[in-house]
RNA sequence: GGCCCCUUGGUCAAGCGGUUAAGACAUCGCCCUUUCACGGCGGAGACAUGGGUUCGAUUCCCGUAGGGGUCACCA
């Protein structure tokens, strides 16, 4: 028997490769578009370092007109998670992130499923065991277990490789017969490689990186008859036209195997970007963010506390390339798609994620919204996630003017960092109830001198029709027909002179009408009330 | 352990042989027409370490230490 009998033994079924080089044409593309993707496993929910992946692969297709798609791999279906696919759909959809081509948009390159595309890297497997470049493998994980064993006390490296490999160089015939008695056995790749040898790789975010040779005979297509990961991404790849890899910088180690599959194989291998992980503290040491232990790790969790999808990809962007900070600072209302974003200036060293960052940049985004966004933004979080904060704003007309205050100036207030902060923000203006509030404010506390101050002010100063100017010079005027003094100032200057400042005076109406010592500015606050509001507190 | 990567203030980071070593977050103080928020001004705070190379090293080279990654029929 001879190889090709050997590969039709095995994958008696499987169409020669030509089939699939004819039907994936090369993509027809200009000069430097990238084809990028993001390929997550689905495993469980997505992580916002996948988020930060997606979000480079579509920023580089977009800015050379390239392509940007998503293919799910698979091919480990003991550890899928049901659904975990769709909501991973879902969750880059709800970042803006849907692509090019994926399971949700199938393009002219699918399926876009790995477990979908079994046939393909069969055929491709076949291809190579035809010419002698992978073989049968009929070890056991007994066996592997023996050779890691007998590896680790002659204190070599472990694995599959070199003298080590068992089933490497079994003849024909016999791998044949095993076969056909129905013995297990598993494909594995023959790998021409010699550590001894180094490769220059050079990554488009990392530089020049020396790594020794692949000669590991890894396993390219499992028992259950789908590939690894190595094998699918090669196929994939290659067949999708994929032509800039970003990746997390754990994969690192596995360039040489990739680029020999690829050599293999004959195809034109991609450029690769390896991007750091994010890291979190743990005691002394920092470790990647984990799935398991962080909740920040989860992409959904943003949302779910109501970080606007903006601001979470804004302060992603700002970890991958610095200098997004200064280019929103100068272009404040541009939309983040027309930031130059660029591989060489992504850092090489994982970052330290930061929330109360991660937050003040959210911050600063929901400032820049108007009424209205804040409004629609916090209403659709609102239905999903909070009942109360839905209850008042469904009051629209009267939730935009509250929302609409200090907003749109030169000078937006910037106190609001996600939706789940919003309620607490707003409530008083729309609920009071007068029998339960007490009133506190610590430097007045004589109920009458308190009652004094708010009689005086609504029977002889209030008139709801003020403007501003006159509304302050008001609160003076009271402030010193009561013995305090004009400004803060004087009586700074002099405190035995005056019973308080013009600031306590407006504290008491404040907490009067609201119930707290702190909110924005009262003016506005009591335009907003309204005046029957505002005497229905009194 | 082998291989690979990394190391500038508490954090993110500019820098790419000569700088008073930017900036942002956090922190502290002061200022701003009354609180809060915003804004302004200012303070404190860093080139892991030892050798080279050089007239000169944060920057280039080597070692050390520390951190991270990876060594599966997981991706």
């Amino acid at each position: 028997m001879n190889s090709t009998e050997l590969a039709n033994l095995i994958f008696p079924n499987a169409k020669e490769i030509s089939y699939y080089e004819e039907k994936y044409k090369t993509r027809d593309l200009s000069e430097g578009a990238l084809v990028t993707r993001y390929a997550p496993s689905p495993t469980g929910f997505n992580h916002i370092g996948g988020v930060m992946q997606a979000m480079i692969a579509q920023k580089l297709a977009k800015q050379t007109g390239g392509k940007y798609i998503v293919r799910i791999e698979d091919t480990d279906q003991k550890r899928e998670v049901e659904n975990a696919a769709e909501q991973i759909m879902q969750n880059l959809k709800d970042f803006d992130l849907l692509p090019d081509e994926s399971i949700w948009q199938e393009g002219q390159y699918g399926p876009y499923k790995q477990s979908q595309r079994a046939e393909i890297y069969q055929a491709y497997a076949k291809s190579l065991i035809e010419k002698g470049l992978a073989y049968p493998c009929f070890c056991s994980s007994e066996d592997l277990e023996q050779i890691r064993t007998n590896q680790e006390s002659a204190k070599e490296r472990t694995g599959y490789y070199g003298k080590w490999t068992k089933c490497r160089n079994m003849p024909i015939d016999m791998a044949a017969d095993k076969i056909k008695a129905g013995e297990p056995y598993i494909i594995r790749f023959k790998s021409p490689g010699n550590p001894e040898k180094k490769i220059k790789h050079k990554d488009a975010i990392k530089g020049n990186i020396d790594l020794p040779e692949n000669d590991q005979d890894i396993v390219i297509i499992k028992s259950d008859g789908l590939p690894t990961f190595h094998f699918a991404h090669a196929v994939d790849d290659h067949l999708m036209g994929v032509n800039l890899v970003n990746r997390s910088d754990e994969w690192i180690p596995s360039v040489p195997l990739h680029l020999q599959l690829f050599y293999t194989l004959g195809f034109k291998s991609p450029k690769y970007a390896h991007t750091a992980p994010m890291m979190k503290m743990e005691g002394e040491s920092r470790r990647k963010l984990s799935k398991r232990k962080d909740p920040e790790a989860n992409a959904g969790y943003y949302r779910e506390i109501g970080v606007p999808k903006e601001a979470v990809k804004e302060y992603l962007m700002n970890i991958a390339n610095s200098n997004f900070e200064m280019w929103r600072k100068q272009n404040p209302d541009k939309p983040m798609d027309e930031f130059p974003f660029d591989l060489k200036k992504m850092g090489v060293a994982g970052a330290l994620f930061d929330l109360v960052k991660m937050l003040d940049v959210a911050k600063n985004v929901i400032s820049r919204y108007s009424a209205q966004e804040v409004y629609d933004e916090a209403y659709d979080w609102a239905k999903e996630y909070d009942e109360e904060l839905l209850q008042l704003l469904e009051n629209k007309e009267y939730s935009l003017k509250v929302l609409g205050i200090e907003r749109g100036n030169a000078k937006p207030r910037k106190d609001i960092a996600k939706w789940s902060d919003l309620k607490n923000a707003i409530s008083y203006m729309y609920e009071f109830d007068k029998e339960n509030t007490h009133f506190e404010y610590q430097k007045i506390t004589d109920p009458a001198e308190i009652d004094k101050i708010v009689k005086m002010y609504f029977e002889k100063y209030y008139d709801p029709k003020d403007d501003k100017q006159t509304w302050f010079d008001k609160m003076k005027d009271l402030a010193e027909e009561l013995g305090y003094s004009r400004e803060v100032k004087e009586y700074k200057a002099n405190p035995d002179a005056y019973r308080g400042h013009v600031g306590d005076i407006s504290t008491v109406i404040r907490v009067k009408l609201t119930g707290r010592c702190q909110t924005p500015d009262l003016y506005e606050i009591m335009q907003v009330l309204g005046k029957e509001e505002i005497l229905r507190r009194i």
